[in-house]
DNA sequence: CGGAATCCATAGGGATACTG
DNA sequence: CAGTATCCCTATGGATTCCG
């Protein structure tokens, strides 16, 4: 039960590395551990946490692939995208406006 | 530091409050016991601590007036707009898609 | 490689009562 | 009305170890 539309999509998104997560599937499928060192300062805990989390929620996909195994968005996951975008864009004016540092990604 | 820009974005309108709160300022300026009203299921000290953050970080300003305080969106709340819209639109969606429930606002 | 399990610390949050 | 102030508790997350 939710008192805004907003909140849901927080709900599915939010926390500190859902979106970074996120981002780097945006760009192409990632096996577990070239993802895991893109998202350096989570816990192994978390990282896989977080992952089932978005794999429950029908945003990533999870595929054994020979001796790897891969993660992509899904069609779900891609109705993100306008989104998140509007979401990044507000955040790389912010970082101006405020001087807050974003590396990497 | 943050490693994505969505990560700078949900680290100010994240977490479960903020946004419905922004939602509702987003409509017109409330005074604290009304906007109070319209935030069910806070308690008083996540509310006023919710609304303190989301002033500091230059989003909502607090006017006395009369006997009241009075809330209301900054500028550089509502430079939100769009990717609280874009949100909100996905969240209309996906409540949707999954059937989950929103009730109020 | 791709995880699962365990233990532990603490910050976040709830309920309630009090104040100018 | 518009908040502060306590007290308490549990959910979240970190570090580490183990497993197929």
């Amino acid at each position: 039960m939710y008192h805004c539309p907003v909140e849901l999509a927080l709900d599915v998104i939010g926390g500190k590395w859902r979106t970074v997560m996120l981002a780097h599937l945006k760009e192409r499928p990632h096996h577990y551990g070239e993802l895991r060192r893109k998202v350096p300062g989570i816990s192994e805990k978390m990282f896989v946490q977080r992952l089932r989390e978005l794999q429950d929620a029908g945003l990533v996909s999870r595929t054994e692939i020979s001796p790897h195994v891969q993660y992509s968005l899904t069609d779900e996951g891609r109705s993100l995208g306008p989104a998140l975008q509007a979401l990044y864009d507000w955040g790389v004016e912010r970082a101006a406006r405020t001087g807050a540092s974003i590396v990497g990604t």
